[in-house]
DNA sequence: GACCTGCTGATTTTT
DNA sequence: TCAGCAGGTC
């Protein structure tokens, strides 16, 4: 094939500029594409890919690996509007998560692993270590379960195994963490589970371990396309490395600018040095921004020139020079708040929607008090990321429940599942159980089968064990037979979890039912939707995906975040909250230059989200772990060149209204259904079937698990429907008609 | 085993 | 300030 395109298919050409053109046209050997920020990246990921196949490659044939879900989700959606589903669907594009979990289930058997392994959170790694902690006896203070995962995790993504760190360890700490980690990496193994960072480590392996397989994968991704190179680890690097070496056939795609995951492992060095790397690779420079006004051009450059270690380039814009940058200081965050919420308002009364306007902070701490006023300004806003809908409690113990029926090794799934609801097996009896399968080498559920081999269980504790065993192998076998919608909701009311939040029948115990609902409903279409797939596709595609791909940016809505969670975005109007010294950058990072200069790569990308308009805010005094604390302007602040600026200062007006505050600041956590935010998912409650209606005082009904009883009082209106029913033996109890399934006699 | 209380410590978090 | 949890009590 030409390295450069012969036949040009007028789609893959049509509106690039002349670098854009050269990045898509340069099919062959290694090429690093610095794409500034707005420059057109996707765009030209997507049309480089449509030209490969335009000239012979298989779809196939192409890997394509980005960090997000919706990065992935966009590349997939541009190549099939340039070159059709059909073909699209073929080529790997995926997070590199993603996609390496489905490479290791494939070959999981070689490593020892079934391919239906579980995939850990960064919960389930936590919890399993806190376990660890425990049976290791270790009290010393300053070994905490998060502080260790995080450890573990970063020598991870350094390629530190537990062996090589336990040679290495020589304080008392790291001695403590090397044997957590011996015994996390083995128990993981054990529970045929890979935590995140194991879904990188392990393909390493993979293609270390073995040539042929090397050379498999090596053939099978002749082409391979990097999004945000600026952010990849060790482990990615190196296995990109791995794959690429036969043919070099390797784009990378990033910007140094915007690398903002140092502190999770992210190495800027791999983008700086890819020339290094490969020393025959081409460098494109992207540098028309087609996003932003030239002001905000022209500012952000000027924030970013003050850091040291960079590529050299220069973002550029043909877009008019807009608005100056309106910089706001405050005297408290109370006015800040009031500040925001006028400024939205404002543009909205200028024409703005709402969901054209974002609010940036530094730490999700800064998001609560400008909740409230928004809320008392009934402004509508969405908070982008923060509690996960597939970390809360309920939802990661039915998904336990589900993970049991399909890889019965994980431990972590069983210790969730066993107690929820309380089957009266505690934490004596749970030891033994454990003590047991590590004994006769078998798994907790095969231990409460043999529950008469276990002499220290007796009584309730023994005759629930069993049961509960009967409860999961029965309807693994049901599941098996008949996986859908239907059987995994049967299976979901066996467990008892949802009759137990009904008898709790608190607001909160409801909102939980209404969760694992909404689950079994996603669960429900997933099947409807994928005829072919079993529930560990199911299971291994939901723990790789996060709340921010479910989110809908389209809601008439502003958009909270932290300045992380903006990457990637865009939005006409930015505001950029809390820029104090002590704060963003934050204090910690005060005396180090390394990460002084991340601090500043972030400021700059919240800058380079907006469109048209920014404006920045700061307060003079701020609340701080309930004390006050005094601070001035950021230092980045005074980094914008005065030409570019607007500067208000504060009225001096004091805020002394602290008692709606109080009253509504709890609500982001009480997962509140309220008009102006939606935290959890409850539109989707809004289509209640008829039937719940025409339930009425006196009416007598059956209850699946109460019997037969009469309801004596109905309240709540639409989703939030309750009776109050008096059963024949069991008494009066408060049901949810939603979720009930009352039978009417 | 469930519940209460008092202590601790608190960045960011693509997967 | 305030959530999470370890450790004590019933």
């Amino acid at each position: 094939m030409n390295n450069t395109n012969s036949n040009k298919n007028s789609d893959i050409f049509n509106g690039l500029n002349k670098n854009q053109c050269l990045a898509v046209e340069s099919l062959n050997g290694p090429l690093l594409i610095i794409a500034g920020a707005g420059s057109g990246k996707t765009k030209v990921l997507s049309h480089r890919i449509a030209n490969l196949i335009d000239n012979s490659v298989l779809p196939h044939n192409i890997l394509a690996l980005t960090f997000t879900n919706k990065a992935a989700k966009e590349l997939r959606n541009r190549i099939a509007q340039l070159i059709g589903y059909e073909k699209a669907k073929y080529i790997w594009a995926g997070t590199f998560h993603s996609i390496f979990a489905r490479i290791l289930r494939s070959e999981a058997e070689s490593m020892g692993y079934t391919s239906a392994f579980s995939i850990y959170d960064t919960d389930d790694s936590s919890a399993q270590i806190k376990q660890i902690i425990k049976s290791l006896n270790i009290s010393d203070k300053s070994i905490n379960a998060t502080n260790v995962r995080n450890k573990i995790s970063s020598l991870k993504n350094k390629l530190i195994s537990a062996k090589e760190f336990t040679s290495k360890a020589e304080t008392i700490e790291e001695k403590y963490i090397s044997k957590i980690y011996n015994e996390y990496e083995y128990i993981v193994k054990n529970n045929n589970a890979m935590d995140f960072d194991d879904l990188l480590l392990n393909i390493i392996y993979l293609l270390r371990q073995d040539k042929g397989i090397l050379e498999k994968y090596q053939k099978l991704f002749r082409y391979i396309l990097i999004d945000e190179y600026q952010d990849t680890n060790k482990a990615q690097y190196i296995t990109i490395q791995l794959l690429a070496k036969a043919h070099q056939n390797i784009c990378v795609v990033g910007d140094d600018a915007q690398s903002i995951y140092r502190w999770r492992g992210a190495e800027i060095s791999n983008i700086l040095n890819f020339n290094k790397d490969y020393p025959y690779s081409k460098i494109i420079k992207l540098e028309q921004n087609y996003r932003s006004t030239k002001t905000i051009i022209e500012a952000a450059h000027h924030i970013i020139l003050n850091n040291h270690h960079q590529l050299a380039k220069k973002l550029w814009t043909e877009n008019p020079q807009g608005d100056k940058i309106i910089i706001h200081q405050c005297a408290d965050d109370r006015e800040e708040s009031f500040k925001i919420t006028s400024i939205i308002q404002d543009e909205v009364r200028r024409g703005m929607n709402y969901n054209d306007i974002a609010v940036l902070y530094r730490t999700n701490a800064q998001s609560l008090s400008l909740e409230n006023t928004l809320r008392m300004q009934k402004i509508p806003y969405d908070i982008i990321g923060g509690i996960s809908f597939y970390k809360r409690k309920e939802i990661k113990d039915v998904l336990s429940y589900l993970t049991l029926l399909v890889n019965d090794k994980d431990s972590e799934a069983f210790r969730r599942a066993i107690n929820e609801p309380p089957r009266g097996i505690g934490l004596t009896s749970l030891r033994n159980l454990q003590l047991y399968s590590e004994f006769n080498n078998t798994t907790l559920l095969d231990a409460c089968k043999n529950i008469e081999h276990i002499p220290e269980i007796k009584g309730k504790a023994a005759n629930s064990a069993l049961e509960f065993y009967k409860m999961i192998s029965e309807y693994k076998t049901i599941i098996q037979e008949n996986c859908n919608g239907d059987t995994i909701s049967d299976y979901i009311n066996a467990t008892g979890i949802i009759q137990m939040y009904e008898e709790i029948a608190s607001d909160d115990a409801y909102d939980r039912i209404r969760n694992i609902e909404q689950l079994l409903i996603d669960i429900d279409n997933y099947f409807d939707e994928n005829e072919l797939s079993t529930l560990d596709d199911y299971l291994q595609q939901i723990s790789l995906i996060t709340d921010i791909d479910n989110k809908d940016l389209d809601d008439n809505k502003t958009s909270l975040m932290t300045l992380h969670t903006a990457k990637g975005l865009e939005f006409p109007v930015v505001i950029i909250v809390g820029v104090e010294k002590g704060l963003f950058p934050l204090e910690r990072t005060r005396l180090n230059q390394e990460e002084e200069e991340e601090e500043r790569r972030l400021f700059y990308v919240g800058v380079t989200r907006a469109k048209e308009k920014l404006y920045i805010t700061y307060a003079l005094r701020r609340a701080k772990f309930g004390e006050i604390s005094n601070q001035g302007p950021s230092k980045f602040v005074s980094e914008i060149p005065k030409e570019y600026t607007n500067r208000a200062f504060s009225t001096g007006m004091s805020f002394t209204d602290t008692e709606s505050k109080k009253s509504i600041s709890r609500a982001k956590y009480d997962n509140n259904v309220n008009e102006y935010s939606q935290i959890a998912p409850d539109d989707n409650y809004s289509q209640i079937p008829n039937k719940i209606n025409s339930f009425k005082v006196g009416d007598k009904v059956r209850h699946q698990n109460f019997g037969k009883g009469k309801i004596i009082q109905i309240s709540g209106y639409g989703s939030q429907l309750k009776a109050n029913v008096s059963f024949e033996n069991v008494g009066v109890k408060v049901l949810m008609l939603q979720f009930a399934k009352l039978e009417k006699l």
